[in-house]
DNA sequence: AAGCTCTTTGAAACCGATTTCAAAATTAAT
DNA sequence: ATTAATTTTGAAATCGGTTTCAAAGAGCTT
């Protein structure tokens, strides 16, 4: 490969610094990195020269000999989805600001892909790696992929979100159950009885959990769960569109739907008008992830928020904590909280 | 710092390999690259060795003595705007087919975050940049940086959406003068005369030659400009909104608007609600960018498409061509396409 | 069997940093 | 002015690959 592609501009490394400063590379590194003290004339004369060239250090090669990259690997299901661009854009903040920096992957969801890219950051040495949703009991289950990820744990820490009992990941958490409770208590307050659940998949394990605090909500207060109140499907707007059809024209209509998240929602505000129905006055609707959607959406939706700033410093600061070797909870908690906007009213209003 | 963080599980290398299959290192590198011929029993040998350790080379080590990591960087303004989101994961996926990886970072239209983010992608030797959107006159007018990005080119060529007449640095340009054409012409034939323009910043190219376009095609079907019907703004729904207000509010109120994104149509959305007015009966409404938020909103949006696949797979094309020191093209034109949904009709119909 | 060509191979240098270790230069103490 | 203690410094090794170059080995001719 040619060295300078474009032409003349040499690269200038620290032996050039070096030389024209009359001191040896030692000491430039030493300069760079404040690790040992310098006299202080060399130290300003090789400042100078650093100042001067604009000289910044291959990267390359510092991770190279110090085996510390400064890098986190980000593997995300789909940066499309406003709310995993949220929470990377919230890593990225709290990574410069511990002075570490990302590399994002979007696995679509797709095993093969999700394994490609954890190879090619464990070759690019980032010191950790943090994986956001994506199908993770399917992950675990995989045998070589476990076998895998426990291998990587041993050099390369993984943090993942969402619930894992059965490997040695970290884990950033979000309370799910609290999230459903504070979403029924909401609905229940406002008179609802009549509850449905539209979109998601149970073997995902957040949808589960929401799902087993549903039907809890439910019996505390006395109320029978309908089965057909219930519609799974996945987490995108058509997926709302058309449970919230099926669920429409049920002989006994539910007052409120609460959808999965804000995407399937948007879906849900499309079948409820083309039913000719309002929202919250026919009918109440609530969602999670508390995305820009939640506030794009006629009316406004109610949304259950994760404070997604905190949540990406979590899960920044628990992959760089690891790297380091300092010792971390193996699971922390996110705590949910309701934004109360347009689309929850009163019963029967 | 400490080596072995997690313990005991040494890092394979290349020797490791070697020293195993009794050859040399040289050896073991010609078969993971296939760059010379190996003779068959060793080949196989060490092939069986890689497989058995799930031997992958370490990129820095690579990077550093062939001095290119066959990754590109990629600047956008905001993921989190979908516009970016789209060309981002096409970018990802038109890298991938090309055995490229790909670095983000969002510069949020700051200009020193961007250099901050060129420093460190040039730390890291990505073989180029891709810059999407952000502040591109500010940048350029930057002294420092124009020298800079000039400087940068001749080691490390940059791609930037947008157009540039001043630098050498290769362009991907959106035809927003065929975009707005095509809008306008759409939106006449419908029989609207009275065509509000919202949102965006005049100091930004893009918008500036939509606007340029619109006040030609007015002329040439000998319609008038009227000033009160080009409100600016920036490019959020807050702004579509606002903007949307003021222009209903008019003596002489437009029959059709046009947003300058989905994003700030959908805050028009919301305020031509607020009016008691019908889209498109009342009001036609298109927009540009056609991200997933045109389909979101009730009703759909007409808007124009930039096809992200064939964008993001021009942009990577050129900036890995570029980075081989290929001849390319210095500027490559997008041409959009008018995707027709519900939010545009007849003139009062 | 000798001579020639073509293919394989390994030793060593290099990419650009950091770090260890021992020598050199200062400073402090007697 | 010496000696001891401390601070600065540079040479060399290292990180894990690739590549050049010359030597060794194989295969063909005659």
């Amino acid at each position: 490969m040619d060295k300078d592609k474009a032409g003349n501009g040499k690269t200038i490394t620290i032996y050039d610094i070096a030389e024209e400063a009359g001191v040896s590379a030692s000491t430039v590194s030493r300069v760079l990195n404040g690790s040992a003290s310098v006299r202080k004339e060399k130290k300003e004369r090789i400042q100078k020269l650093i100042e001067k060239y604009n000289f910044k250090p291959n990267a390359l090669a510092k991770g190279l000999s110090d085996t510390a990259t400064r890098s986190v690997g980000i593997i995300a299901a789909d940066v499309r989805n406003p709310y995993y661009s949220a929470l990377f854009v919230a890593c990225e903040m709290a990574a410069e600001k511990a002075g570490y920096s990302v590399v994002l992957s979007n696995s679509f969801g797709e095993i093969e892909r999700e394994k490609a890219q954890l190879d090619i950051m464990l070759q690019q040495k980032v010191d950790a790696i943090i994986q956001m949703g994506g199908r993770v009991d399917d992950l675990i289950t995989d045998e070589n992929y476990a076998l895998k990820v426990r291998g990587i744990c041993e050099k390369t820490p993984v943090v993942v979100t969402g619930k894992l009992d059965k490997t040695s990941v970290h884990s950033v958490v979000i309370d799910e159950s609290g999230a459903m409770e504070a979403v029924m208590e909401h609905l229940i307050e406002l008179g609802h009885q009549k509850i449905a659940l539209v979109g998601g998949e149970m073997r995902v394990t957040s949808t589960y959990y929401k799902y087993l605090k549903y039907q809890e909500v439910l019996r505390k207060h006395g109320i029978k769960e309908k089965g057909e109140y219930v519609i799974n499907g996945t987490y995108d707007p058509e997926t709302g569109y058309e449970c919230t059809n099926r669920i429409l024209e049920l002989e006994d209509r539910p007052t409120a739907i609460i959808a999965i998240n804000d995407f399937a929602a948007s879906g849900a505000v499309r079948s409820i008008r083309e039913h000719g129905l309002r929202i919250p006055e026919d009918i109440s609707l609530v969602s999670f992830d508390n995305t820009y959607i939640a506030d794009l959406t006629i009316p406004k939706l109610t949304s259950i928020d994760y404070d997604y700033e905190n949540y990406g410093r979590v899960l920044i600061n628990t992959a760089i904590a690891a790297a380091r070797g300092e010792e971390v909870e193996a699971v922390q908690i996110i705590t949910p909280k309701l934004v109360i906007r347009e689309s929850s009213g009163e019963v029967g209003k």
